[in-house]
DNA sequence: AACCCGGGGGT
DNA sequence: ACCCCAGGGTT
């Protein structure tokens, strides 16, 4: 399609907008393209204040890109833990040290070697590439096709691949070449900020006078987006094994949901109103341990992307030492007081407050 | 193309 | 309770 207004004025509106309303983000200050890399990585997914406080501890414990590439996963882990999607983690220490040892610890500047890094795919190397290097690459990001679909009220699927793609055709030609990196960060501060999902602040939009569903009076209509599929249900029995003064701790498989993450063991049933002697069944043979169950937590609820998860932790002590690990790759005992020092995904780190009152 | 992969914020 | 989402990898 063809642009249906003068585009040199809503790409000077949209800028101009941005240099005075933009948010001061850390990543913003001063512009080294690790700074922006490593906040690309945090952002997928995320909204900028949950990603804040993730950036200053990555900053801080991984100032430059070799820091990044000589450290473990155990410890990227570790401080990624509670930000979710955590092959983010892995990749963004993987692409550090393709980075490092391939490309001499300067980021590629060829569209094609940064599509090679991973956890680097086409939003993110355009982000790079333009917002760091200020190559000519238009992003498409969630806020991209918000914004899009609304300005071209776009009555078509945005998760089909072919809207993907007129969506980005038209990107491309909104783009300026002078000013890429400006103008991409614009259209995806313009998403976070004024064109959001629920109550967009229309009055307050730089670009509004070209905005065909504003026009329309029906913005929230937009983007048009087929089901999500349903969530799958689980449940979960979750130990709390304590030996002695030690809990017990295992990693889970490095591939799949929450990989290489550390967690309590855990056992997968039909349902959460088993009898004691069933659930100490189940962890018997599962993983090998026999104990005596102290105390049922209440049900608590965990919601995932794809998974509505329900799940009971159990007080258990024991006087076992070895256990079968089942799909796990290792297990440990710790102190409570050491617990923290794992990378603990979200929905076991709830039961820490739980154990806190039992604890001896 | 469909599915897998977390978590927090908004309503 | 249910909606939304600053994507990439795998199959």
């Amino acid at each position: 399609m063809s642009i249906p207004f003068q585009i040199e004025s809503f790409q000077k509106q949209l800028i101009d907008w941005f240099d005075t309303h933009k948010r001061l983000l850390p990543w913003r200050q001063e512009k080294h393209w690790y700074y922006i890399f490593l906040s690309e990585f945090l952002l997928q997914q995320t909204q900028v204040e949950q990603a804040l406080p993730y950036f200053y501890k990555f900053i801080h414990a991984f100032p430059t890109i070799e820091h990044l590439a000589k450290t473990s996963e155990d410890d990227v882990l570790k401080l990624w833990a509670g930000l979710g999607y955590y092959s983010r983690a892995r990749n963004l220490r993987k692409a550090a040290q393709k980075i490092v040892e391939r490309f001499d610890g300067r980021f590629p500047l060829d569209y094609k070697d940064a599509l090679s890094l991973p956890g680097i795919g086409p939003y993110t190397a355009a982000a790079i590439l333009s917002i760091a290097f200020g190559k000519p690459h238009a992003v498409v990001d969630g806020n991209v096709i918000r914004v899009m679909s609304r300005l071209f009220s776009i009555n078509e699927d945005v998760n089909d691949g072919k809207t993907r793609k007129y969506i980005e055709s038209i990107v491309q030609k909104l783009l300026p070449e002078k000013e890429a990196g400006t103008f991409n960060e614009a259209l995806m501060e313009l998403g976070a900020v004024v064109c959001k999902p629920k109550n967009p602040r229309c009055l307050s939009c730089p670009v509004n006078t070209w905005c065909m569903a504003y026009k329309d009076g029906n913005p929230q209509a937009y983007p048009i987006k087929s089901a999500p599929a349903a969530k799958k249900r689980l449940f979960h029995y979750v130990f709390l094994i304590q030996n002695e003064t030690d809990y017990l701790i295992v990693k889970r498989p490095d591939s799949g949901l929450l990989a290489s993450m550390w967690e309590f063991p855990s056992v997968q049933t039909q349902k959460l109103t088993l009898a004691a002697p069933e659930i100490m069944t189940h962890l018997q043979k599962q993983y090998g341990i026999k104990g005596e169950l102290i105390e049922q937590d209440m049900i608590r609820h965990h919601t995932y992307s794809h998974i509505r998860l329900q799940y009971m932790a159990v007080y258990v002590r024991t006087d076992d030492e070895h256990i079968k690990l089942g799909h796990y790759q290792s297990f440990i005992w710790e102190h409570f007081n050491r617990l923290s020092d794992y990378a603990i995904h979200n929905a076991h780190k709830k039961l820490l407050s739980w154990m806190a009152s039992f604890k001896n």
